[in-house]
RNA sequence: GGCCCUAUCGUCUAACGGUUAGGACAUCGGCUUUUCAAGCCGGUAAUAGGGGUUCGAUUCCCCUUAGGGCUACCA
């Protein structure tokens, strides 16, 4: 009765994994943490064929990034002595048989491992979804192993469960089905049966089951596009399962608090990368100035180190923070929109009056004064906070756009930049006062 | 086809059987701002259909419809 809660998250290492599988992992992972159990991650690599070891090492990484971490881990290849213990008892007791087989297509055995199905009405309950009720005559005497030392995963997992003690069998959907064969592998061995939470599944923008088959991108391309790990836990938690109240924002540790099987959502979910992307942009936002530089800096030098082109980041990095949705958009525009901090630009005429909403006398009139007025000031204390102390009052007299528009773009060169006195700042004394006077000879 | 699961705005979702059906994202307006963002204010937008049960159904039951899953010697 107050036995420990294990859940456990077990995918096979046949590919990348994509949010519908970690998913899945959060909320085994949450579940486990709520009840102050433990969170088992198994790797399923009965599938000798397509199991792959740097697929197996991307999900513990994965995990591992996301902040997921596991109490125990287990590889299902390393079972192997007890499915053959249990799969020969099964056997010897009548229980299953070897059948002879007419191989279908290339590849198959002539002789496999049969289930003596008992053909009855079993009924199970789902956490999420209540008593369901199935017929497993239908399912025939379904194969069990391929060999007497190559179990199939429904006896694989079944076995394993029991030895590791999960108490709660947390996973997709689509294994619904699977559910009655694997109840009645376990009533044969006598295996104790967990409970089930059956999640509805993810989708993608078709609604089908998401797939890599079908374009769904693997998780790991949104930590390469610059997501935190924190904003995919708090969307990811949030697709089929919601708290009470309206709150949105979630650390992992009032997710473990808030969260029960009972409010999980019944209906499949759609994965919504925008909203995904808003999320992200929220936990960028909430990072200090210092925390998101550094943040910037480890994805710079992690996807290319030469791909911000040599910036100050720390510098830069506070006048893109509320713009970036994702480290990958705030690395573009360190890369794109701040050339003209060593490449003289060259604004037209046009360009220079487009935002002012002044005529060419009035804007030349306003560039001449704010030359006039930061040729007064000194190099060293040409910061962005002394020019606006020194520009501010006369261009809210004679009208800000008239007079910071064609600044900003004499400046920048462009239509849209950061404001005129941090680019007088970034730029220094030199270089702002050899700008503003081109700009005055292109307007005139 | 068979078996199973599901159904509230475009999307994610809230609502002891009694609400003007709420919030968020997206979208559309407006304000603010020196541009772009951000911010603030507001608008559009949903209970799939039909039967019951009930004084009263988004909510409970049945049917239909629609969607999805499983139907492997993959997991």
């Amino acid at each position: 009765m107050t036995q420990r809660v294990v859940t456990r998250f077990a995918p096979s290492p046949t590919g990348l994994l994509h949010g519908g599988n970690y998913r899945t992992a959060v909320f085994a992972y949450l579940y486990a943490k709520k009840t102050g159990g433990e969170f088992i991650v198994r790797i399923e690599d009965t599938d000798r064929e397509r199991s792959k070891k740097e697929y197996e090492d991307n999900i513990l990484e994965t995990l591992q990034w996301l902040g997921l971490k596991h109490d125990k881990f287990y590889r299902q290849s390393e079972n192997a002595p007890r499915h053959q213990a249990l799969l020969k008892e099964l056997i010897a007791k009548d229980l299953a048989y070897v059948s002879k087989e007419e191989p279908k297509e290339p590849g198959q055995r002539a002789e496999v491992i049969r289930f003596r199905n008992p053909k009855t009405t079993l009924t199970f309950t789902d956490v999420i979804r209540g008593p369901i009720t199935v017929d497993t005559t239908d399912l025939g005497d379904f194969v069990i192993a391929r060999s007497e030392t190559e179990p199939v995963f429904h006896f694989a997992v079944v076995v394993d469960d029991a030895d590791e003690g999960v108490t709660h069998v947390v996973r997709g959907e689509d294994h619904i089905s699977n559910t009655p064969r694997q109840i009645l592998i376990m009533q044969a061995l006598g295996l104790p049966i967990p409970t089930y939470a059956h999640l509805p599944l993810v989708l993608g923008p078709d609604r089908t089951k998401l797939s890599k088959r079908r374009g769904a991108k693997a998780l790991t391309q949104y930590r390469d596009e610059g997501y935190l790990p924190e904003a995919l836990i708090n969307y990811l938690a949030l697709l089929g399962w919601h708290p009470e109240g309206e709150q949105e924002l979630f650390s992992v540790d009032e997710l473990v608090q808030a969260f029960s099987l009972e409010r999980i959502q019944k209906g499949s979910g759609i994965f919504d990368e925008v909203k995904l992307k808003w999320f992200n942009q929220e936990y960028l936002k909430r990072l200090s100035n210092e925390a998101f530089a550094d943040q910037l800096k480890k994805y710079l030098d992690l996807r290319s180190p030469e791909y911000a082109g040599g910036r100050d980041i720390p510098a830069l990095a506070p006048l893109i923070k509320d713009r970036a949705q994702t480290l990958g958009e705030a690395a573009e525009m360190l890369k794109n929109e701040f050339d003209f901090l060593d490449t003289e630009p060259a604004p037209t005429k046009e360009l220079l009056l487009q935002g002012a909403k002044a005529e060419a006398a009035d804007v030349s009139k306003h560039l001449e004064k704010v030359i006039e007025t930061l040729s007064g000031m000194g190099d060293e204390s040409f910061t962005a906070e002394a020019v606006k102390e020194a520009v501010f009052p006369y261009a809210t007299e004679v009208g800000r756009s008239a007079a910071l528009w064609p600044m900003r773009v004499a400046l920048s060169g462009k239509e849209k930049s950061p404001d005129p006195f941090t680019l007088a700042g970034l730029l220094g004394r030199e270089k702002t006062l050899a700008r503003l006077t081109k700009a005055l000879s292109v307007v005139k």
